[in-house]
DNA sequence: GGGCATGTTCGATGATCATCAAACTTCGTG
DNA sequence: CACGAAGTTTGATGATCATCGAACATGCCC
């Protein structure tokens, strides 16, 4: 009918209490992956958020920052990616994000 | 001389690169610590710090808070005290220290 | 429908880390 | 100087968690 044909998803977490924010946030995986979402500044394809790890362990990091409310899943064009909540983020943790993001990563 | 009889501490870290300082600041005793610190806007001694952990298990989490350049040791009168590096945390990752403490704790 | 690509779930394994007690250091005080 | 208070260090233990491969689910395309 009115079925545009994308998957169902559950609802997007609210953000979850800090503590459990700066513990997503705090693997150097997760890190890395939040700073793609947020260099692009719109959805991304999940295989694009990460090199040298297993399909599974991705898997993993990206529900760890689902749960936190970090991120969310949304199909475009039939494809899965994961939007970063800046929004929400911003809101719930003002700052913390484009602090977190923009500073220079250590090599 | 001019000595005041204050014990020699070494120098504070700089703070660490944001994947130290989130590793820091996501364990509940930690972060819990660092809110009694920025309560006080001032050194605060040790033993204020915490509950219902043991003295080596507090220490263990000072250094970590240390190392990250979270927080430095001082003493007064000649009493040892955490102080919280704010204008240092601030510079090197803006709003996040704020952000973090003022965020009402999950019961 | 059959095959392929892309993610997720499950179970197991290894590494990291929070915790503690005990021994040690250091300072202040009687 | 001896004692006590306050932190630190060390070594051990248990819990948590990142990682992987294998099996499963789902959507797309020929």
């Amino acid at each position: 009918m009115g079925d545009t044909n994308q998957p169902e998803l559950p609802a997007s977490m609210p953000v979850a209490p800090v503590q459990d924010v700066l513990q997503a946030l705090a693997d150097p995986v997760r890190l890395e992956m939040v700073r793609r979402l947020a260099a692009d500044d719109a959805p991304v394809r999940c295989s694009a958020l990460y090199d040298d790890i297993s399909k599974s362990t991705a898997s993993h990091h990206f529900k760890v920052l689902r749960e936190a409310g970090v991120t969310e899943r949304i199909y475009v064009d039939g494809v899965l990616h994961q939007r970063l909540r800046r929004d929400e983020l911003e809101e719930a943790l003002p700052g913390v994000v484009s602090s977190v993001v923009s500073t220079l990563q250590p090599t």
